[in-house]
RNA sequence: CGGGGCGUAGCGCAGUCUGGUAGCGCACCUGCUUCGGGAGCAGGGGGUCGGAGGUUCGAAUCCUCUCGCCCCGACCA
């Protein structure tokens, strides 16, 4: 049981004007936090007490499934160049030299470091499966830190890493990660979503993310009540069928003169068709990571169904490149052959040919794509044509001619033009049908809190780990790599319970005025203070004991037995015998973010108190003797 | 890195345009009153006006340079 007159809890009645979103205000009105620099806080007390009840659940799952590690922070730059990541990261991993000149970089991931070790120590299949974690601070020179504790430079990461004989095992690996992450936020009382996440600079396989849908997030993530769920990156939806045009004509493709008709809407009012039947093309040129500026660009030519929109990260793995940029006019002559505004998939200049790509026509051999693209540039390559899957199986449509002010109808995919790769490569809408079941999709901002990964044997193999199976063969170890942001957690927390307490506030203030037409408007444009309240497992504190008035020595004496009572009973208790007046305590005690406050007051004399449940917003009285067992079954958290 | 904004007491701000003794609210200290929803009255402490240079009799204010922070974008396991 912790005193508040002892503590140091300095909460502030106005938020400090850098304070943009709601966790970033909150966190530092109530005392969690301070600023040092950008991106970079203080935990006060109040702060570590919740990151530590975190880290202790996160800990506690994480031991039923691994074994805990403290890798260093500090380390030597040649390791990161020996998996090529030096480059690969650029200037978000932040560099130092020793007194001797040696360069070092600050770790802000670990994957190089247990690779070390693995390649070091393990040596035959008895001693696999392996998962290995820790937690521990992470450095990353972020670009632009933003939003208090959401995207800083300095935070807590738990990281975990398997290590497996074969797919088989890395499957079960990633399986208990999944089952471990899904117990965490469930005992942090977060309202999580796992969505199918784009793989990134990491490379590997499959990867999911485990979000948390704020207004505050960076993420679009979409989501169905099917359960479907996907960053908007991946995230593909079930298209109604559309009724294609009546070939005109013998059918083949025929060119209409269409002055001045550049704009997707021009052309389709022009032939009274909806954009659904256009063929939009975007064309970009694009680079790898790391590309040198001598290094040629890559052109990449989009052909989509004329109301959808590029996805830009899902072009980018098709293609193989980093980066897109827009073409400009005479690339768009160079590549496509034709001037913006009429650029079409017929006579193309692709320089991919039939033989060069094997015959990959429809998305299923991407890899193989990627292969082509990723690793070995080919000689003379030219356009990359991307045709969307929106596309696929459709005929008569309407395209560019590529000739100035001249279009082509009867346009039929695969038979008047043969894109290099037919992928999924558009954003989805809100509302359109999920891919399973065909629920409407959510589209919605979102924090990650979490992700896990199917890595393979990118690092174990540029970092020569290898082990020997049963059969005394050497295999290269696969891996997996999970990440949990500590920090992520709290802000999460706080941004789901301030939305919800601001959308109760506003609800409030409908009823109110709704009813009461001669209201004297004294609600009037003055925006509610945020509030919030934490889950009982992750607050600084379970319950606040407030003794409304210490002057009062029955109430000072009750408080402190109630205080001691539940202390006993095992519930983390603060202690709210300042000498105050009773409305500075109940709103330091709200602004703190307590779940669970006790009121010590006016109904002592009849041997009660106030229980406030701020997450419920309800208040009891409850009989002296029964507090102590009421508060543990409420607080008490089953692991 | 591109665009925008802001640096004046612990926090929120005014004062800057038009140069002339650095102010207000909250917080803090003392006293009295008050005591279940951020009390009232009285008194008090606290400032290199982000930093450097310049113009001027005189600079928070004008000029130059610079540092820092926030927001949008780019970027981002």
């Amino acid at each position: 049981m912790h005193r508040w007159s002892q503590l140091f809890i300095p909460t502030l009645r106005e938020a400090p004007a850098d304070a943009e979103v709601a966790s970033h205000k909150l966190l530092l009105r109530a005392g969690y936090i301070r600023q040092l620099g950008a991106g970079i806080y203080s935990y006060l007390p109040l702060g570590q007490r919740a990151l530590n009840k975190i880290v202790a659940i996160v800990r506690q799952e994480m031991d039923r499934i691994g074994q805990e590690f403290l890798l260093p922070t500090l380390n030597p730059v040649e390791l990161w160049q020996e998996s090529g990541r030096e480059s690969v990261m650029g200037q978000n991993l932040f560099h130092l030299k020793d007194r001797k000149g040696a360069e070092l970089v600050l770790a802000m991931t670990h994957e190089e470091v247990i690779t070390s070790i693995a390649r070091n120590e393990l040596r035959s299949y008895k001693q696999l499966p392996q998962v290995w974690y820790q937690i521990q601070t992470k450095f990353r020179d972020e670009p632009r830190p933003k939003g208090g504790l959401l995207r800083v430079r300095q935070f807590l990461m738990k990281d975990s890493y398997s290590f497996d004989m074969d797919d088989a095992g890395l499957d079960v690996s990633y399986r208990k990660h999944d089952d471990a992450y899904r117990r965490i936020f469930t005992r942090c009382g977060l309202d999580f979503v796992a969505v199918e996440a784009d793989s990134g600079a990491m490379g590997g396989s499959g990867s999911q993310e485990f979000m948390v849908y704020t207004e505050a997030g960076e993420d679009l993530i979409a989501s169905s009540a099917s359960g479907y769920a996907a960053n908007l990156e991946k995230a593909t939806s079930k298209l109604a069928p559309v009724q294609d045009l009546e070939a005109t004509g013998d059918g083949l493709p025929e060119l209409v003169s269409t002055p001045g008709k550049a704009a997707i809407a021009d052309v389709t009012e022009f032939f009274g068709i909806h954009a659904s039947q256009d063929i939009k093309c975007v064309a970009f040129m694009g680079s790898r990571t790391g590309q040198a500026a001598s290094e040629p660009l890559r052109p990449v030519v989009a052909f989509l169904r004329g109301d959808h929109q590029v996805n830009e990260t899902k072009l980018n793995a098709i293609a193989g490149t980093a980066e897109l940029r827009p073409m400009l006019p005479e690339e768009l002559e160079l590549y496509i052959g034709g001037p913006a505004g009429y650029l079409g998939p017929v006579g193309i200049a692709q320089g991919m040919t039939q033989g060069s790509l094997n015959g990959l026509k429809s998305g299923k051999p991407l890899d193989r794509v990627k292969g082509i693209f990723r690793d070995v540039p080919t000689e003379g390559l030219k356009t990359i044509v991307v045709m969307d899957l929106g596309l696929e199986g459709r005929a008569n449509l309407v395209a560019g001619a590529n000739k100035q002010d001249f279009h082509l109808r009867n346009v039929t995919p695969g038979r008047d033009f043969t894109p290099t790769v037919i992928a999924d490569i558009r954003n989805i809408n809100e509302g359109e049908p999920d891919p399973f079941a065909g629920e409407p999709l959510r589209l919605g901002k979102a924090v990650e809190i979490g992700h896990i990964f199917k890595l393979g044997t990118k690092y174990t193999e540029s970092m020569g780990s290898r082990a020997l199976n049963a059969a005394g063969k050497e295999v290269t170890p696969i891996m997996g790599c999970y990440g949990i942001g500590i920090e992520r957690i709290l802000t999460a927390a706080i941004e789901s319970s301030a939305a919800a307490f601001a959308k109760l506030t506003t609800d409030d203030a409908k009823l109110k005025t709704q009813p009461d037409s001669n209201a004297t408007g004294s609600q009037g444009s003055r925006t509610p203070e945020p509030s919030y309240a934490l889950p009982a497992a992750i607050a600084p504190y379970a319950v606040v004991v407030t003794i409304t008035n210490v002057r009062e020595a029955p109430l000072l004496e009750a408080g402190e037995r109630i205080a001691a009572e539940l202390d006993a009973a095992g519930v983390d208790t603060l202690l709210d015998d300042r000498d105050e007046r009773a409305g500075v305590k109940f709103k330091d005690a709200e602004l703190i973010g307590i779940p669970y406050r006790i009121n010590v007051g006016k109904k002592l004399a009849q041997g009660q108190i106030e229980l406030v449940d701020r997450l419920t917003e309800t208040t009891i009285d409850l009989p002296l003797d029964q507090v102590a067992a009421h508060l543990k079954a409420l607080t008490t958290s089953k692991p």
